[in-house]
DNA sequence: CGTCAGCGTTAGGCAGACTAACGAAAGGAC
DNA sequence: GTCCTTTCGTTAGTCTGCCTAACGCTGACG
């Protein structure tokens, strides 16, 4: 009945991205029983261990697009898990700081993601987690130096004269 | 400089997705560039590998939705790398089998994804990379008996009476 | 022969990733 | 102080992948 091709099989690439899949939908339906997203957890928790920060130094942090942040802020502060207000010292910035909920919710959902993590890494040993861990650190680590993801520093410019966007889409 | 919070760092479920997305990014990017996406090559490495068959099962194999699938088929027979035929003994189904162009290019993406895989894993060594397949397949094969895809079967009925989720957006 | 299930197909929703552009404010050069 | 450029938050919109719903057709079964 089930389960396809040997090259689909045993294609590293796809392993992986099925065994993310898996993860990301387990973790995306235990949050929204908490009434939140990944988003919210890595806002919450990045101003947690972070303090107050702007807007934009949060969606470096947790690699949510500035875009697509102003509508968790909206959110996390309809809830009052997170205050929003303009920066004194600079009025174009907003200050982001976590509130006691939003510390308490922080709380529920790092408990609620342990769970998650202990339920989708159930077939493997304690020491393959960590085998799995070391693996997969190395791998973001690799990328995640020279791969910058929405680098505001480095980029910007670089739209050369031909307008070609390197990655093509 | 780099780099977000602890918990977020380490929260191994994020770790899987991060490494998922950029294996991903680059297989797409590959992909693209011979024009193709990897429904494409999900297709016709099933079709190489079991033979011709109808819509749905290849549906089920490839795990590509038996509506996706059509624009899919619809694209590789455009290109004349599938045939897509009415099954005379069935006149409900189609019969696709993979064309000598389909080999071809099944051929031209397989090595290109070889060379993804090794760029993607470069920095792991091939003892590493084993480990690694070995862990992913484990958790891909636990959780792919017991969670079927879109099982035709044993419908889920989890979707709420409530009506929609009115996710402001 | 009528009901029911399976098949391919079309249409559409929803979420995530990403780009473009804009007004407001700050900073620097001169 | 006046330009020019950059940064900031925000809105809008695109594109893709995942998934549901429904329809018309055909075959199977009682």
């Amino acid at each position: 009945m089930n389960e396809g091709a040997e090259r689909l099989r045993t294609l590293r690439t796809r392993l992986l991205s099925l065994a993310a899949v898996h993860a990301d939908r387990r973790v995306t339906e235990e949050l929204a029983g908490a009434g939140a997203r990944k988003w919210h957890y890595a806002v919450l928790a990045t101003l947690d261990e972070f303090g107050p920060a702007s807007q934009s130094r949060l969606s470096d942090r947790t690699r949510v697009y500035r875009s697509d942040l102003v509508a968790v802020l909206n959110e996390l502060s309809g809830r009052g898990q997170i205050e929003r207000a303009p920066d004194p010292a600079d009025k174009r910035r907003n200050l982001v700081r976590i509130t006691a909920a939003g510390r308490r919710q922080l709380h529920t959902l790092d408990q609620l993601l342990a769970a998650v993590d202990d339920d989708v890494f159930a077939p493997l040993t304690p020491a393959q987690r960590a085998q799995l861990t070391d693996l997969l650190t190395i791998l973001v680590d690799h990328h995640g130096n020279r791969e910058d993801p929405h680098d505001r520093t480095a980029r910007r410019h670089d739209r050369g004269p031909g307008g070609g966007d390197p990655r093509s889409r």
